[in-house]
DNA sequence: GTAACTGCAAAACTTTTGCAACCAG
DNA sequence: CTGGTTGCAAAAGTTTTGCAGTTAC
């Protein structure tokens, strides 16, 4: 629902404006970045790193203003399994996460966490509704000790 | 299968000798902290502050020393919901855990992730095993936007 | 013109590290 | 004794903040 795939100038600029976002000469090029491609995991610094190599000009704090702005606006969506790191996922679908532990890549599978038998039997109560279920399945390569 | 519940002074002791860490005063402390009352998750500064409260003088270095160490040993749960947060769960049975995210609180549900069916349908190989799984859900009061 | 946005530097946090002093077995 | 532990201070790393300057409309 929510991607940014056009190639023609205006369809970034037009799908940010329907964001509430102003399309600013930073938001424009990340959005262009992160959709070029494939799913894809990111940190703030990567984002960062990629945005200079492709020559695009902006600041550290910049990136996690957009990063955030745009995991708001339902564009990415924080993947969080390790302290003091936090990935941006460009694959905003459903999907569960597997983290392997001994390269600490996280891969994508495609199954929706929200349709889990076992969420009706959370029981949580009729205040409160599930903004979004977490997956992360961590596995290990067998009896490789290091 | 790892826990300390014992009142004697024996008991905790020698379960952490078992676990192959040497009882020491801070050690012991933390353990006996740790398994008073119920099951709680706890920060590292959570736990800083309770011990100091509770007359243990132990540093905060310490304090993550010992908690990763006893995490190691199967003692403790090592939660990452958010970046820059380590909650640790003295619940190390299988549950999943429901964050509250107008209050940032986390709360356990007695269901087995490892049981769930979708993990059947994951085809990881034949070379990895499955460390852990961690479900996460986000819940929000509904309608109540602050 | 004006509110939204960006950039810079510094601050705020949590967690880790290096190393000397200390303690359990 | 001797290696495992602790404590301190400092470092490391990520994310946030405050505010002046810039830009979109």
């Amino acid at each position: 629902m929510a991607s940014i795939s056009e190639h023609e100038s205006d369809g970034v600029r037009e799908h940010l404006r329907e964001l509430g976002l102003r399309p600013t000469r930073q938001r424009v090029a990340l959005a262009r970045l992160l959709t070029a491609g494939g799913h894809r995991h990111l940190s703030a610094e990567d984002v960062y790193a990629e945005a200079r190599q492709a020559g695009i000009r902006l600041a550290y704090t910049t990136v996690y203003n957009i990063l955030h702005q745009f995991t708001a606006a339902g564009l990415l969506r924080e993947v969080v399994v390790e302290s003091g790191r936090t990935w941006f996922d460009t694959n905003t679908g459903p999907h569960l996460h597997v983290l392997d532990e001994d390269s600490g890549r996280l891969q994508d599978f495609a199954i929706d966490p929200k349709s889990l038998p076992l969420l009706k039997d959370l029981n949580l109560g009729d205040d409160v509704e599930i903004a979004d279920v977490e997956v992360v399945v961590r596995v290990r390569r067998r009896s490789a000790d290091k």
